[in-house]
DNA sequence: CCTCGTACCTAGAGTCTCTAGGTATGCCAC
DNA sequence: GTGGCATACCTAGAGACTCTAGGTACGAGG
């Protein structure tokens, strides 16, 4: 999603790692919740599916952008994986979001809007 | 690329191919141009291999959403598969460029941009 | 009971991007 | 005349991501 030095061409890979990341750097949460944030804060403009939304947070624990941790609930609530940015993440979510900028000023042009 | 009418969630999907659109709603253009064009006019921030550029430019023809055809040069040079818009590719344009201004500000808000 | 809500998960299909080549021609320099 | 560069097109295959369609488990409410 960037770890490339020289510009971060493609946008399209990962991008919705990228918001996540920007989720996330706000604070800590949990799956089911990013799922309906997501979904409330923008209207449904942007509505992933749970089966997009969990491997994407597995990828990004993978790739050490982000570090999980579970936490027990009282009375028999099913657990929470809850996630927060690492270091390495908050860089990520740095270049990410000029990389963002660059494409989205430039597809403005293109598309003319 | 759109054609489901509720919402056009799934931006990333596809979304080369809406800046392919765009492009070709302008003029009538030619892969090797638009690899060029593209390049040029975004001063990098997009910069889409021919590997990318040609079979976007197929499925496009496939889906109706272009039209192209073959203008040989004079003079022994390539001859060149030249595109234009269909008037399915005008409407999904037209949805695209709506898709896209939501998915921008639902991207911006969640990045704080 | 049966459904709904919370909260997690997976497998598999489908699709896209990109790398790394290949074809063919013409022009220029050495 | 040969090597390199530019024009223009193309493909196969690997890799990555999204989404559908399920599944698990528990509690609360009708």
């Amino acid at each position: 999603m960037s770890a490339q030095p020289g510009s971060g061409p493609q946008l399209s890979r990962g991008e919705f790692g990228l918001l996540l990341l920007g989720l996330l750097g706000r604070c800590e949460m949990y799956g089911y919740e990013i799922v309906a944030e997501l979904r409330r804060s923008t209207e449904g403009a942007i509505d992933l599916p749970e089966g997009t939304v969990y491997p994407a947070l597995r990828r990004l624990e993978r790739d050490g952008l982000v570090g999980g941790h579970w936490v027990e609930m009282a009375g028999g609530a099913p657990r929470r994986r809850y996630y927060r940015l690492t270091q390495e993440g908050e860089r990520a979510l740095a270049t990410g979001r000029e990389d963002w900028l660059r494409f989205k000023s430039a597809a403005d042009a293109v598309l003319g809007s």
